[in-house]
DNA sequence: CCTACCGATCGGTAGG
DNA sequence: CCTACCGATCGGTAGG
């Protein structure tokens, strides 16, 4: 018998990786410390590790829940409308909803992760690489769908307007940046570039 | 007399910070150790952080020489041109140039530094939020000048598209998209929106 | 999941 | 600009 049920040990798990999430999106997957997380949650060292194995394994954990929380508040809520430009605006609506939003208390965590990582080497930095690939072929996709010449520079534009306005919201606190990023995105997908 | 001539320390001081600079672009202004750069420069911690008095003091001697890089780079060359719509278009070409190649070898220190500081507080935050907005003062005033109705959602746009273009060519090596970013910021600037 | 510990490295300083 | 050192913290492990 383990001294604390599975189900316990699964919360414990699940209360470390959000406050694992929470921390990165502040300070960087790098300034996400064992020590600190220890102390915030109360536990030993040794009791947040033991759950991972490793710190890279704990990056790379919370990066994938940082992933999946991005799925659910970007792209469930548009994955029912009909594919093509209905879905890119709906996606394009709750994006900068996201981004506009408290969903991480440091902002866009993909952003700050590929920020941190795209200098480096290693299983994080390619998990980064990887994720972000996979958005911007969902985006792509649609955006195909929808019948543009070049998806691919539709969904790169979107892209960079989501990192624009994740900039000027989290360095700036600029009111007026998510209504710039709606025009920008409107613009990108009017049907003349089609 | 000092042990070292005044020219002779302002030699040392210039390639410490030369160094720092490429670190920073890399691993970020945190991932600067004292150390780390006295290992790589062949000196004493001591020799290191004499010339700034403290980490942070380096940091943001870091990110002025990297912003004397960026307006040597981007904005001398468009200097020249006509205010305005030629102005603007020139900047976009230098812009592109300068995140195609290697200006810095962790790509755009401004945005690495903006995606990292973003979530926290003191001098070194203050300094990259004042360095962005002084850039997009500049190009909000160019755009002014070009006619353009609404000049900070021209400024807004540019800045978004080359924070998606350091990522593209950063985190995915995509030989795309300088061209992609072009053609983006093109649009940006087709006097249409005037 | 805890205590107690490891060697390494952190930023920084005293003194020369 | 160096050596020698400081306390703090890093990631991680042994043993329970």
């Amino acid at each position: 018998m383990p001294r604390r049920s599975v189900a316990e040990a699964q919360k414990t798990r699940e209360s470390i990786l959000s406050r694992a999430v929470d921390v990165a999106s502040l300070d960087g997957l790098e300034g996400l410390t064992i020590g600190r997380l220890a102390g915030e949650l109360e536990m030993s060292k040794a009791g947040v590790i033991g759950h991972f194995g490793s710190k890279e394994a704990l990056q790379i954990a919370a990066l994938e829940e940082a992933a999946a929380v991005f799925t659910r508040v970007v792209w469930e809520p548009a994955a029912g409308e009909e594919p093509g430009l209905p879905r890119l605006r709906a996606i394009a609506e709750a994006w900068v909803a996201y981004l506009q939003g408290d969903v991480f208390p440091g902002g866009c965590f993909l952003t700050a992760a590929s920020c941190e990582w795209d200098g480096r080497s290693g299983p994080v930095r390619d998990r980064v690489a990887a994720t972000m690939d996979l958005w911007l072929d969902v985006l792509a996709r649609e955006a195909r769908g929808a019948g543009f010449e070049d998806p691919q520079q539709v969904a790169f534009e979107l892209n960079a307007v989501a990192m624009g306005l994740n900039q000027r919201v989290q360095l700036h606190g600029d009111a007026s940046a998510p209504d710039r990023a709606r025009r920008a995105m409107e613009r990108v997908l009017r049907p003349d570039a089609r």
